[in-house]
DNA sequence: TTTTGAGTTGTTCGA
DNA sequence: GTCGAACAACTCAAA
């Protein structure tokens, strides 16, 4: 899924052989089995689609766009009618695309096609970081040590300056047609948030290097724009890795000040998590229903309707979690110290099985992503690669203190306790009644009670864990 | 094969 | 108020 024209080897490698190119995107949710885009996904994938319909013609080229049960009966219907003899895209890795695409090309080479793919989704391909043993990685360090010591990242290349069409045009479905957009106008608070395509993407990065200097310490504070915000971008490969790599390298050389290049080096490593959750959905494929380690097939979660319901609508009332959970519904997005604190609250304050939560995040989130989804849900229930010990449970009372010590972020998104000061917005059930009154805060009315007693949930789900143990 | 050191992101308790 | 240790045991990765 590569809705960019830089650093897009397929096309450049279409491009370059001189005949006549027909750019195709086929719309085949089918195909991705239990994982087809969600919501949100659909609704950044339908802006970014027209954002690249919009950039191809401007260099001449039309994009073709196709729905299909399966992505293979589009890509004949399209061989038939325009008798292409060459089919180029790039990689996907996740497990069900890997079985699609690889039988799409022993299908299509038995036809004669010339099919060929590339890898503009990674730095690195999958198999080819492994350990001495020769197996892959299952601790990010040495994971990320092993990459830095490969070779080379290899140089982005540049977008086509000039796609030359069939003379004949190809039929096309409308973008509208693939009904992404949802019917009901939900979308306000994500349009509101983002630009998706390609330029949006560059505007984001060029915005970020700005402040990247103090990316170590503000990225962990939601209360300021200090992450990135890539992540959609790079899911819907808006922009790539390799890009990002030589950007910020770049970026960080230019540096004069000795030791400013930290901000580069530590985002580097977050896209590298980012690399490793990639390898690790594709060397263990089942691990985006099931636990890695097996001995959580027996953990003893608990499923509690309302407890989940109230954790989606952002009222449990733990401020933290709750400004998270509604972030997440507006915006499309959440701040990954956030996305911790609400899932560790979700997997060890509620014990509701961890792929509860992926699903939400699953259909809300615009930068949903099967790998990425998948190794944070199991990183923070204790059941992944590399993950968090059991009893690191976090404590969304003080966790709020830590990272959002004046209550600013609480107050964009719970606005009933905005009038609350610092002192008592993240922990509104504790503070004095004269406190609330004077800021309008009536526990259980206006704003919810807490729905269980953190100190309580830590020692049951202590209690879980020790239940498990070997 | 065996051994050794180490492992993204915390919390609590007691000195 | 601050600080360090305990919280288990396991698995991974490398020597």
């Amino acid at each position: 899924m590569d809705l960019r024209l830089e650093d897009n080897p397929a096309l450049h490698a279409a491009v370059q052989r001189g005949a006549p190119v027909v750019p195709l995107y086929i719309w085949s949710p089918k195909d991705e089995g239990e994982w087809a885009p969600g919501g949100a996904s659909k609704y950044w994938l339908h802006q970014s689609l027209a954002a690249l319909t919009a950039s191809l013609e401007s260099r001449g080229a039309t994009l073709v766009i196709r729905t299909a049960p399966s992505a293979i009966d589009a890509l004949t219907d399209v061989i038939n009618e325009t008798g292409a003899d060459a089919v180029y895209w790039n990689r996907r890795y996740e497990p069900a695309i890997v079985k699609r695409d690889t039988a799409i090309k022993s299908e299509l080479t038995k036809h004669g096609i010339a099919v060929e793919s590339f890898n503009s989704a990674l730095m690195f391909e999958p198999w080819e970081i492994k350990n001495k043993q020769g197996s892959p990685f299952q601790v990010f360090t040495p994971f990320w040590k092993t990459c830095l010591n490969m070779p080379t990242v290899s140089t982005p290349l540049p977008a086509p300056k000039q796609i030359t069409p069939l003379t004949k045009p190809v039929k096309s479905q409308s973008l509208a047609s693939l009904e992404l957009e949802p019917r009901i106008d939900w979308a306000k608070g994500i349009r509101e948030t983002w630009t998706p395509g390609e330029a949006g993407a560059h505007d984001q990065l060029t915005r970020f290097f700005d402040t990247i200097a103090a990316y170590p310490e503000d990225r962990d504070r939601p209360d300021c724009i200090g992450t990135s915000r890539l992540s959609p971008h790079l899911h819907f490969g808006e922009i790539g890795p390799r890009q990002i790599w030589h950007a910020a390298r770049q970026h960080g050389a230019l540096a004069t000040t000795p030791g400013v290049a930290r901000g580069e080096e530590k985002f580097l490593t977050e896209v590298g998590w980012r690399e490793f959750a990639h390898h690790l959905l594709f060397h263990f494929p089942h691990t985006a229903g099931k636990p890695l380690r097996q001995n959580f097939e027996k953990f003893p979660w608990l499923r509690n309707k309302s407890h989940l319901r109230a954790w989606q609508k952002g009222l449990t009332g733990y401020p933290i979690v709750d400004a998270g959970m509604r972030e997440l519904w507006h915006t499309g997005w959440m701040h990954n110290r956030v996305r911790m604190i609400v899932a560790s609250f979700f997997t060890k304050d509620l014990l509701i099985p961890w792929q509860e939560g992926a699903k939400w995040f699953w259909d809300t989130l615009v930068d949903a992503d099967l790998a990425s989804n998948t190794l944070g849900w199991q990183w923070t229930a204790g059941c992944g690669a590399d993950a968090a010990p059991y009893f690191r449970i976090f404590n969304p009372t003080s966790q709020g203190i830590k990272f959002d010590p004046n209550g600013d972020y609480v107050r964009t998104w719970v606005s009933e306790l905005s009038r609350l000061d610092a002192k008592w917005i993240h922990d509104p059930s504790n503070a004095p009644e004269d406190v609330l009154r004077a800021a309008d805060v009536v526990l259980g009315k206006t704003y919810p009670k807490p729905i269980v007693d953190h100190g309580e949930a830590r020692v049951r789900a202590l209690e879980a864990f020790a239940a498990i143990k070997s």
